[in-house]
DNA sequence: ATTCGATGTATCAACCCGATACATCGAAAT
DNA sequence: ATTTCGATGTATCGGGTTGATACATCGAAT
């Protein structure tokens, strides 16, 4: 679903459809080049559907409030628009500025923790929203991922070892369930790592207080 | 294009759309689960265009091709009364076997030699009927994509570097990373094995002639 | 001064998927 | 023996995705 990326960007802060479309690309590298005709139906359906609202107008704070808008956006804006001539009035275009609502954070949550996790793109969205699960959801994400890609390697296996296949079939085969190995060992480590990371409550909070540093943290 | 894959297969064999996903499914592993959704109509659009001729009965060759006179026309009729007609050739059930015409065969080397090598799905797919290029086209296959994945490799490390992200979103984009390194080390081998094998005109041809012997080996 | 590319919203045809319906058949279960 | 169940087989429908296209404004370079 196209609706869980959107909301889960609008979730953070609010924009226009161009600027989701860039930050999917750029940012998440998600749904590569997410086609507008996939976007703007998406935003209307939702909008129609109450899950978010627009601000017809507003681009990147304008000043007039919000400190924090202005940190957050500024260097995105600053490498649009490095001159600095004008700053303050920016482009009064037509663009529509959505917001999330209330019942889009539902909406939010429920695809989030929501049990289809067929493709490798799905998955994908949802680890990068994965700091709004809590752990065990997160941890249940990261199995059932895991769980899914055990089931294909034993076909990929299968039809590895079974069938006669000329050499770029085979070739192509190996190399699936290569790759699906690789995903299999890293989903292990994240799965280690959720683990190790949430049970031990800071037994030693005065020794080596967190210097990792996590730049976003929601919760 | 589903088209190729259709084509593909009934290059090689004539068969009906279940077989065809099931193929599809068991053998190449690409289009994992197509849908009849998709399948049917492609079949029909091929079969208007000429691509394609059904050949209304004939399950797995079973003693040539015998007129089969009136079950022609009364092939619906005929499935509800028919029981002890034919124990030789198996079900009578409605089925519909496709065949592939000249036109067909134009369509699919044009399908498989064309520019469009966008997706993973269509590499893929490409590479499975790999056999059916000339060696030139399929190096130009291989480096096309290998192409593009160097160009997607370019972009996943800017973003790995470059933004701040959370650690799930950023373990995701270096795990992206390192299968795009890993498909380009793969693509390399298979490069490297394509001017292995074509360049050297058999200089020795008495010495070590072929031991690999492809199994299959259309032309 | 004009071209060019990035930004921005929007729509369309073609395509693909998941679900569903209908129908036949072989085999296991009751 | 009959029912149930799963595999085989063709087909359609709604909804979502894509790629192309159109239109428009703006900043910057030629």
């Amino acid at each position: 679903m196209l609706d869980l990326a959107i909301l889960g960007l609008l979730f953070e802060q609010e924009m226009h459809g161009y600027e989701i479309r860039r930050r999917l690309r750029d940012e998440l590298g998600l749904f590569a080049n997410i086609s507008f005709g996939s976007l703007y139906p998406a935003l209307s359906k939702l909008e129609r559907a109450g899950a978010v609202a627009v601000t017809s107008e507003g681009p990147s704070g304008a000043g007039s409030m919000i400190p924090s808008t202005g940190s957050l956006s500024g260097e995105r804006a600053g490498l649009r628009a490095r001159r600095a001539a004008a700053p303050l009035a920016a482009s009064k275009r037509s663009r529509k500025v959505y917001r999330i609502t209330d019942e889009g954070r539902i909406r939010f949550e429920q695809l989030l923790a929501g049990e289809e996790v067929d493709d490798a793109r799905s998955f994908g969205l949802r680890l990068a929203f994965a700091r709004h699960l809590p752990p065990t959801a997160r941890l249940a994400l990261l199995e059932r991922r895991r769980a899914q890609l055990t089931r294909r390697l034993a076909t990929d296996l299968a039809r590895a070892s079974g069938e006669r296949l000329d050499i770029y079939t085979r070739s192509l085969v190996e190399h699936s369930t290569e790759s699906t190995e690789h995903d299999i060992a890293w989903l292990d480590r994240l799965i280690d790592a959720e683990r190790q990371g949430s049970s031990p409550v800071r037994s030693e909070p005065s020794s080596d207080p967190r210097h990792e540093t996590p730049q976003h943290q929601t919760q």
